[in-house]
Order: C-alpha cells, then structure tokens, then sequence
RNA sequence: GGGGGCAUAGCUCAGUCGGUAGAGCAACUCCCUUUUAAGGAGUAGGUCGAAGGUUCGAGCCCUUCUGCCCUCACCA
C-alpha cells in the first residue's frame, strides 16, 4: 500500500497556482474560533436555540445575524447545489456550516470553488444566520485556500476504524473521529490539574536526566544508548526516583516530576515501553500522608469533568464510584479474605497456590508464590479504588519498614479498575541498609536489577535524606480511567508500533543486519 | 516469547458449496442557488497483506512469512 498523490487531486492544485492562487497560504488574518462564533451567534437569538428540529417555530426571518465573521478549517462535508454549495468546516473548537453562493461571491471566486475537495483547509468571511432548516451558518461573501490536501479523508459517517491505521496514522485519527482530540485534550486536563494540585501543596516540580549511567530506581529492563564524546554507555531511565531523592538531600524538600519513562519490555493494553509517570516526593511525610494527598489529588483531577464525587463509566459497561473516601486494606487482610489463607502460614500458602495452577516448584522464593497468588486472587476484585497497603518487605525492596513489624513495608499501591494506578511508599533513607540492598540486587545478577551499584546516591544519602514519602502514578493509566479507554494507546499519541519499511518514502534499500547485540 | 483472531477498492464493509470481484461513501463527467449521511443521471477504480502448495479451477482449503488486535507471562 504505497501512498500515492491523487492524479485529480494534483490537478486542481495545479489549476489553483494557474488561477494565482496560493494553495499554501502563508497567513491568515484572525479567523474566530468556531464554538465561539456559534455561541455569540445562541446568544443573541435565545429563543431560537431550543427549535430544534421545528421548522415553523424556527422563524429564520427573525434572528439577528452576527456580522463580518471570518472562520478557518478542514473542509469535511460538501454538498454542491449546482450555483451554490455548502460546505463544514471543522476547527479544534468545533464544526460549522458555511454556504457559498455564486451571486455572493462572484463568478471568479465561484469558479476557484470548484477545486475545493475534501480534506482541504479554506477560511470564510461573512454573517452568520440560520439556514431554513435551522441550521447555524456563514453565508460567505468570500473564502481563501488555506491549504490543499492531496490525500482524501476518510468515509463521512463511519470515519477510520481500522486499528493500525489509526495508530500509524494518528493525525488523520485525530481529525476523523471527534472523540480521539477530545480524549487528548482530557489528558492535557489532567496533567493540568495534577500540576496545580501539586503546586498547591508546594511542591516543586523539577526535571531530572533521562539519560542514566546506572538504571536505578525501579525493576526493569533499560533502554540502553551511547554517548559519542564522553564515550560512555548510558540508559534511558526506568524511573526518576534516586535523582528526585538527591535533591531532598539538597533541601527540596517538596519536589515533583511529569515525564517519561522507558521500559524494554513486553507492549499491552496497558503498558507502551515509553510511558509518563508522576513522581512526587514529600519530606516529613509518610506513606498515610501520601494516601490523604493521592485520593485529593486524583478527586481534584477529575472534579471538571465527574464533579466532587465522581461516578466514571468503564469499558465494560459498568460505573467506577471514585468518591472518598477510598478503601484501604491490608496486603494481609485482603489476601486472608480472598483465599482463606493466613499469608504468613507457608505450607499452607505454598499448598492453596499449587491448588490454583501457580508454580510452587523448585525454589522459588516463597513470597513471589504469595504475591502470584495475590495476583491471582485478589487485583481481579479491585474495580473500585483501593489502597492495598503494608506490603510484605521482601517484594518492596526500596522502602522502609514498619518500626513495629520489620516485615513491613511502609507501602502502598493505589488499584483503580483492576489496575496499578500508584506505587507510594515511606522511603529508605538509612545509606548503609541501601548500600546493602544495592549490593544485594546487583549480586542477584537478575536482568531487571542495575548493573552496578549507584555509590553516588549512597553518598548522598550519607549526607542525610530527611524522613519522605514518595509516589509514582501513571499518568497514562489515569487517562484512561478519565476517558474510558480501553488500551493504554488511546491515551498516547503515538504508541510504539513495530516500523514499517513500505509507504510514502522509498526505502533506502537498508536490509540491515549490522546491529550489534 | 506462548495461545487465539483479523488482513478484500482511498474509507466502511459484503462475498453462499472452491467456479474467476460486490455495495455504500469518497473520486470522475453532467444537472441542481437553503442542503446537511443533500438529491438525480452516468463513469472509472482490485496482484483479494506476501510467497509457496493442493486443485481442471483458490478471495475461500493447506504451509510459511509480514503487520495489527486480543490474551497469557513481566512491569506502572
């Protein structure tokens, strides 16, 4: 499927440039966003707004034009009536109707409008009135070629469906299906209003490096690039976390970050190797602290859209109830609940996962059994949002323990429909126990643990990190609660798709079998 | 990586028992000065994802490959 220009397509453009017109313009004077015309437009004829549909009540004759108006957008709709033609145009605020008539704007102009096809930019000068049938529209007393488009939109009445697609063609996506912006304008709403929520609070937000020497801060594999002048192998970070916690070290004691992560791992409906996350961290804080603050803060997000007690419908049909207070439950209690097993009875926990198919054989750590089963058994259950908290220590190895249960974690995970929304935790600031731990992971020579241990974060802790809390949200995973997506790549512009040699370009030919391993 | 599914015109989709390719929209020509999934008359458009195989004959059956979707595994 090689993309070819459309032969009649390049015509017309052709025939434009013969008719000294510009199909590229370089400017356009002030056109008026869409929605605002159509809202000026409501307002000065109220009456007239709720006759949908009732013609003799419409009384077009009555209404009171708007006048001198200039609107600009994509041509998606025509309907040529011999000597006039009506086309919709469509802006990023919304869709209008313009109708051009040859006694308005004249034989020339006319002329030019033939070359007008679907998919092209045009702006349109003129008053704004109803049409008979009621509708909102410009009756253009002129127009200008904005920019032609050889390539032709997609089917009027069922857009663009297929999936890939949609995917590899996200700028066609974006202006055939209505609710694709929409969706991305919610995000933006989102990382808005976390952004001020934090702000708020007095936090700072900050931008640490991407690019790491050592992958730290997570359990993941790295991305893995090269510096050319330092000569330096470096990775694309799995997370910000010990470059957010140096800078407690240096007094920031409140700080934040919005940006990406990389992970190389396996692609799902709800993981894109690179993904946005919030990390914030809080001094003097702890993970009960983190809680109040996640609930207000995901609340607040949603307020503009849900309202202050937000009932939010899901892809399967059902509505998730975000209002507070959230649960909040015990690893412990809810793994008791779910499977009538005490979670510290081995032989017991070790037996009720060989029973549901989980592989208990040679030897694997006991406490990757128990949270197999915990997967298994509970995260299926939490649709509605639960703080799942006091985690075993040995599966959370950057937090701190409870100071009365050294076998606890001071953490939490946020679960929001069936899915891990936050990870939040009181942190580790004690440098010997980490650099043991670091020792420790990199002794494992486990392929998601760092290749070395970060000495330089130890250093920093040895200077003294206060008391914090930390917590990372996917910002991606939120969206998609907002926006009722289903797979994560209905939130992010550009999923990650395996390349396509074929297309526009032609290929250079490349077979390419020289990258190293 | 394992399992399941999908791939037909630019777009959205049909395609019967294996008998040689269809519709709507878009496009093109013409008519039409208030339509709105405008309408009317006509025209053109296909290496049925790719490569092999079975068969007198393959869009359809078989094999392999490519891409995408779902799912499992790991992660947020």
């Amino acid at each position: 499927m090689t993309s070819s220009i459309h032969p009649d397509r390049r015509k017309k453009l052709d025939a434009l440039r013969e008719l000294g017109v510009n199909p590229y313009a370089n400017r356009y004077e002030a056109p008026r966003p869409i929605a605002d015309v159509l809202r000026e437009f409501a307002k000065k004829n109220p009456q007239a707004a709720p006759a949908e549909g009732d013609e003799a009540a419409a009384a077009p004759a009555e209404s009171v034009r708007v006048e001198g108006v200039r609107v600009a957008g994509r041509v998606m709709a025509l309907r040529d009536h011999g000597k006039s033609i009506f086309l919709e145009l469509k802006d990023r605020t919304g869709r209008m109707q313009v109708y051009l008539r040859k006694n308005d704007i004249g034989d020339e102009a006319f002329e030019k409008l033939g070359l007008v096809d679907l998919g092209d930019f045009l702006g349109a000068d003129g008053d704004v009135d109803k049409t008979r049938k009621g509708e909102i529209t410009i009756f253009a007393t002129g127009f200008t070629f904005l920019s032609k488009a050889l390539q032709p939109i997609p089917e009027k009445w069922h857009g663009l469906r297929d999936v890939e697609t949609r995917y590899r063609k996200r700028y066609v996506d974006l202006f055939a299906n209505d609710e694709v912006a929409e969706a991305f304008r919610v995000r933006a709403m989102i990382i808005r209003r976390l952004r001020r929520f934090l702000d708020d609070q007095g936090f700072t937000e900050v931008e640490t490096p991407m690019m790491h020497p050592i992958a730290g801060g997570a359990a993941a594999r790295p991305f893995v690039t090269h510096h050319n002048t330092l000569d330096m192998q470096l990775y694309l970070r799995i997370a910000p976390e010990l470059y957010l916690k140096r800078l407690l070290v240096g007094g920031m004691e409140r700080v934040y970050e919005i940006n990406r992560n990389f992970r190389n791992e396996g692609i799902s409906t709800r993981h894109n190797p690179e993904y946005t996350m919030l990390e914030a961290y809080c001094a003097y804080a702890d993970y009960n602290d983190l809680m109040d603050l996640v609930e207000r803060m995901i609340v607040d997000a949603a307020e503009p859209m849900f309202g202050e007690e937000p009932k939010i419908p899901t892809p399967d049909g059902r509505t998730l109830d975000l209002s507070r207070p959230w649960r909040r439950a015990k690893y412990r209690d809810l793994f008791q609940e779910a499977t009538g097993v005490d979670m510290n009875d081995r032989d017991a926990v070790v037996a009720y996962a060989k029973s549901i198919g989980i592989d208990v054989e040679g030897d694997r750590d006991f406490h990757a059994i128990a949270n197999d089963v915990f997967e298994e058994k509970v995260e299926p259950d939490l649709f509605e949002p639960t703080f799942v908290y006091d985690y075993p220590v040995e599966i959370s190895p950057l937090s701190k323990c409870r100071e009365d249960d050294p076998s606890t974690a001071e953490r939490f995970e946020l679960f929001i429909r069936n899915m891990e929304m936050v990870n939040a935790f009181s942190e580790l600031n004690d440098p010997i126990d980490q650099e043991e731990r670091f020792r420790r992971q990199v002794d494992s020579k486990d392929e998601e643990a760092p290749a070395e241990v970060d000495y330089d974060y130890v250093t920093a802790l040895e200077h003294g990190m206060p008391p914090a809390a930390g917590l990372g949200l996917g910002v991606d995973r939120l969206a998609m609660i907002f926006t009722n997506a289903q797979s994560i790549r209905d939130v992010i512009l550009f999923p990650l798709l395996r390349h396509q040699a074929s297309g526009g370009e032609p290929d250079a030919g490349s077979e390419s079998d020289a990258n190293e391993e």
